[in-house]
DNA sequence: CTGAAAGCGCTTACAG
DNA sequence: CTGAAAGCGCTTACAG
């Protein structure tokens, strides 16, 4: 914390300016990262800025910004919204729409849960295939983007389907035989995709995932434990288990544990997302970019913005394992 | 969804000063509640203000701001800002902070959970009582508030301890006569007031708290969920329990459920915070207001950096009853 | 490749 | 009680 400094000694683009003797033109082009630029002069610029640690002013860039408008976030349901993967990308998406210039805000629901005022273009969180908030917009032809799956508006999604794949082959690899799934109550596209993946990947190993291996988790920590646990308690006897998602797993794995079944050795349990303060260093998960997320959005509204054609981003997963899961050997009983 | 408008439409100050025949500044006074306006020009100033549906632009008071300063967020960890409790604050806490001319910031952690860096001012979200943040906060002199109790630095907190006797009350008076209580591990100081509270307000009627009647329910429904299975199969035997949140809450009335204890014919439950999409249209709770939790913080803010003194703000609570508690008539048996 | 200047939408002394 | 004007920190045509 040795960079404490009182408000009044806020440096500005001018004390950069003077500090590389530019203009402040200039300054706000390496800034932006604008071409055209003398290398040697976006050196200088560049290293002032580093000495005097210069930290640019969001409520001034959003302010003189050319395009000048205002980006806002809305969340389906206050369920979604209590969702910790929610104020993760609530925060990923504000620092990325203010470090483009944006305006930011969250929008409230009305009563209907429809959005309370439109913004120049909106990010929708948490929307189902017959969200009725998507009809409304496109009427009005507001720019939207949607995160996750959708095929009438542009949106932006991990690549679900491969990250349901990858935890199939990683968990065949280990010898696991029989699996289990935990949904979220197969509302949105993309815990779909989660399974249709890892039923594609047990698939291909001849391996298959029968309906009554889908339990309903809830999305919550808590709904995942009890679907598990009743599971155990009717018999359910699997050596692996996929969760759509971290508060999912953790809740599998504490039912498990519960239940008397050991997790890795009896069990082994992958989720989904690898939440800070959630997937811990225990979970074996598959990671998805909440950065990326943001990011791509920014860039599928700005495209739109620019009156540029609808289109969908999916970004790469990555399988992170840990100590969740292990190899299999067939020889512990479960449950 | 009828106000949607173009960015290029974006009515500002100046508009409005047309349309009621006065300077910007006068609308600029108004829209501040300055004192010192003809209430008449106010009027009419408002009435255009809301005809033309006017939007001040918190990127330009920001900035004009003559105070001109930016308060930062910093939660204490991972696990902490994951919680519903935290999303909500900080939504209110910007909104608040950028209505009365702030820049706000969420501040990152250190990998050693210190803040990253230092803004002129500081809200402290889930500190305990030795937290290493505010020894260091308070050598640099920097203004900070902490949300919940500490005697070092100026807090805001909801009257806890209140909240808890009224929780006391409101089952005496439904003819209980025992009692358990679910906290988050007795962290915070805010978890262990609320016990206090509802410990006195038991005292007062000649009833009383053992400590094997508080469980730990780690501050999630699913904490709570197990171990509030755990007593139930231990053999607990209470007709109503108090948890320090409403996760919790929910958390102890699914476990009930699930061990055939009717909520609330053969059990009371009554949770903390009505958080919205938690508490839903059943759970009897204490209810805080996050909005004026996040709007006292600034204020006690503004004083610090105005050179005033350290003070805190105690908020009243209230209990809102609903379906989760029941007249106690002692012929059901739990258990 | 770079500088001088206007402007983004607001607030606030300073006059009157 | 109100207006005219400067200024907050940045970006971006417009010249050169």
């Amino acid at each position: 914390m040795s960079d404490f400094r009182p408000a009044s000694d806020r440096i500005t683009i001018h004390d950069v300016a003077e500090g590389a003797r530019v203009s402040t033109g200039t300054v706000s082009r390496v800034l932006n990262n604008r071409p055209g630029v003398n290398p040697r002069t976006k050196a200088r610029v560049l290293e002032a800025m580093q000495s005097l640690g210069y930290r640019p002013d969001q409520a001034a860039r959003e302010l003189s910004f050319a395009q000048n408008r205002t980006i806002g976030l809305h969340v389906g349901s206050p369920v979604e919204r209590n969702r910790p993967f929610f104020a993760q990308f609530l925060s990923h998406i504000s620092r990325e729409l203010r470090d483009s210039g944006f305006r930011f805000e969250e929008i409230r629901s009305r009563p209907d849960g429809m959005p309370e005022q439109i913004p120049d273009g909106l990010v929708l969180f948490g929307a189902h295939e017959a969200d009725p908030r998507i009809p409304e917009l496109r009427a009005n032809s507001v720019p939207t983007v949607l995160l996750g799956r959708h095929n009438e508006v542009s949106c932006v999604a991990a690549d679900d389907a491969d990250g349901g794949r990858q935890v199939a082959e990683h968990l065949v690899r280990l010898g696991h035989t029989s699996f289990a799934c935990i949904l979220g109550g197969l509302h949105s596209q993309g815990e779909f995709d989660r399974l249709t993946g890892f039923r594609g990947g047990l698939a291909r190993h001849g391996f298959e995932l029968s309906n009554e291996m889908i339990l309903d988790g809830e999305f919550t920590s808590l709904g995942a434990y009890r679907a598990m646990r009743r599971a155990l308690e009717r018999g359910l006897s699997v050596s692996a288990v996929f969760a759509a998602s971290d508060e999912m797993a953790i809740g599998a794995m504490a039912a498990a544990e519960d239940h008397g079944v050991r997790v890795p050795l009896d069990l082994s349990v992958v989720g989904f997302d690898d939440m800070e303060g959630i997937a811990g260093d225990r979970l074996t998960t598959v990671r998805q970019s909440i950065a990326d997320l943001a990011h791509s959005a920014v860039e599928l509204l700005r495209e739109q913005l620019a009156g540029g054609e609808r289109r969908s981003i999916t970004l790469p997963v990555t399988l992170i394992v840990r100590t969740s899961t292990a190899r299999y050997w067939g020889g512990h009983e479960v449950s």
